[in-house]
DNA sequence: GTTTTTCATTCTGTATACTGTTTGGAAATC
DNA sequence: GATTTCCAAACAGTATACAGAATGAAAAAC
C-alpha cells in the first residue's frame, strides 16, 4: 500500500497502530472502536481512522455493526473451525503448486525455521509460524491464494492470541513439534514429489488443529 | 451493509452505480477513476466516492496504482487462470460440505435453473450462472467460503463480460450445455453422496474452463 | 529535432464543520 | 418499584476546504 521509500501516510500509520493494539491484546474483542476517540488518540483526523477501520475489516480484525459502528471482531470457536476448513481447502493445493519453485530454492523457509529456533516470545513464535505458511502460499505463484490467506491470517493471529492468553499453551514441547514438522516439510519440498508435499501439509494442518485445545467451548 | 428498510446511503448508491458502470462495460479496463469527476457525476461529495472505490477494490473491480489513483482493474489471461485454480481449490470442498443441506432442500438451485431457462441476455445468463455457484458456496454453511467467493466473483464477472464483448460466445449451444450440467448437479445433490457431488463440481468447473476460448493470448 | 526544464493543472490525502441518527440514562408516569 | 418518555451526549455520514504530490504540455536549452 506504500510506494517509494515510504513515508507512511497517516492512514497507514493509524492502521498499523490499531492493528498492533488489537493483536497485542490492548483492545478486547467486542470493544467499541469510536472514530472520534481514536482520532484524538492517534493525533489525526477521523478520515485516516475511518480508512484504517475499513482496512482492518478486510483483514478480519474489525467488524461493523448494523449501525455502522466498528468493533474489535469477536471470534467464536465456530469461526476458528471455519478458518481451519478453509486452510485445508487452500494450503495443500498451494503447496502442490509451490513445490517446483521450493524444490529449487527453499532458503526463505529455512531462514524462517532458523528464526523460529531463536524466537523468544509466544507472540513471535506464532507470527513466524504463520509466516512459514504464508511463504508457501506466496511460492505458489498465485497472487489470489496469497490474497485469501491475508484475509484469514489476521483472524488466525487474533484467535491464537486470545488462546494463548486464556491458556498457557505453546510450551517447549509444542514448539519443538512445530519445528520438527516445519523441518520435515522443508525436506519434503527439497526431495519429494509435489503430491507428497500436498499430503504432508494437509497432515500438518490437520494434526495441529486436532491438537489445539479448541474443543473447550470458550466464551 | 444496510440495516432496516434501507434508504441506501450515498456511499452504497455510489458503489452500486460505479459497479454497474464497470460490469456493464461503460468503463473500459484501465480507465482512470478520478474522485472529483465521479463525485460530480453522481452528485455527491468525494467522500462517498472514496468509500465506493475502496469497496470495489475489495470486490476486485478496482485497483489502485502506486500513487493512490484508482483504475478499473485490468485482468490478464493469467489472472483468469489464477481465479480458475482458486475455484478448483474452493468449490469442490464447499460442494462436499453443502451436500447434506442441499440433499434436503435444493429448491433454491432449481429456481435458479428455471430462471436461467427463461433468461434472455448474455449478461443475465452469466449472472445466473455465477449465482448458481454462489448458492452452493452459501449452502456450505461456512461464511468464509462465501466471503472468498465474493472476492472472486466480481473479477469473474468482469472477465466474462470482456470475453463476451470480444467474442460472440455463449451461444445457444453453450447455454444448453450449462443448463444440462447444472441440472445434473442438482440431481447429484439430491440423490448421490457428498464425494460424488464434489467430483462432479470439479469436473464441471474444469470442463467449463477448458472449453472457454481463453487460450488466445488476449490484450 | 531532441532532450530537459518549468509550471499550471489535476489529483489525492487530510482536516474540519455540519447534520441526522443512535444511545443510555434521567425524569416522569403508572 | 417498574415502565415509559424524553433529552443530551456521542457517534457516524457527508460536505467542503486546503495542502502537497503527480502529471503532462509548453517553453527553453542543447
Amino acid at each position: 500500500m506504500k510506494n517509494t521509500i515510504s513515508l507512511a501516510s497517516r492512514s497507514d500509520s493509524a492502521t498499523s497502530r490499531l492493528r498492533a493494539d488489537i493483536l497485542g491484546g490492548a483492545l478486547d474483542p467486542g470493544a467499541l472502536l469510536a472514530e472520534t476517540a481514536m482520532a484524538e488518540r492517534f493525533g489525526v483526523s477521523r478520515v485516516p481512522v475511518r480508512e484504517a477501520l475499513f482496512a482492518l475489516e478486510r483483514e478480519g480484525l474489525v467488524e461493523f455493526g448494523t449501525t455502522g459502528r466498528a468493533f474489535v471482531k469477536v471470534l467464536t470457536p465456530q469461526d476458528f473451525q471455519e478458518l481451519h476448513t478453509l486452510r485445508l481447502a487452500l494450503e495443500p493445493t498451494a503447496a502442490r503448486l509451490a513445490a517446483p519453485r521450493l524444490r529449487k530454492d527453499s532458503s526463505a523457509l529455512e531462514r524462517n525455521l532458523a528464526a523460529m529456533r531463536r524466537a523468544k516470545s509466544v507472540r513471535q513464535i506464532t507470527r513466524l509460524d504463520l509466516d512459514f505458511h504464508e511463504l508457501i502460499l506466496a511460492a505458489s505463484g498465485n497472487k489470489r491464494f496469497l490474497a485469501m490467506w491475508r484475509l484469514m491470517r489476521g483472524e488466525l493471529e487474533l484467535w491464537l492470541g486470545g488462546l494463548h492468553r486464556r491458556h498457557q499453551i505453546r510450551t517447549e514441547h509444542t514448539l519443538n513439534e512445530t519445528l520438527e514438522a516445519h523441518g520435515a516439510i522443508i525436506q519434503c519440498f527439497r526431495s519429494q514429489s509435489a503430491t507428497s508435499c500436498e499430503r504432508l501439509i494437509r497432515q500438518h494442518i490437520q494434526g495441529w488443529f486436532e491438537w489445539l485445545p479448541t474443543l473447550e467451548v470458550t466464551p
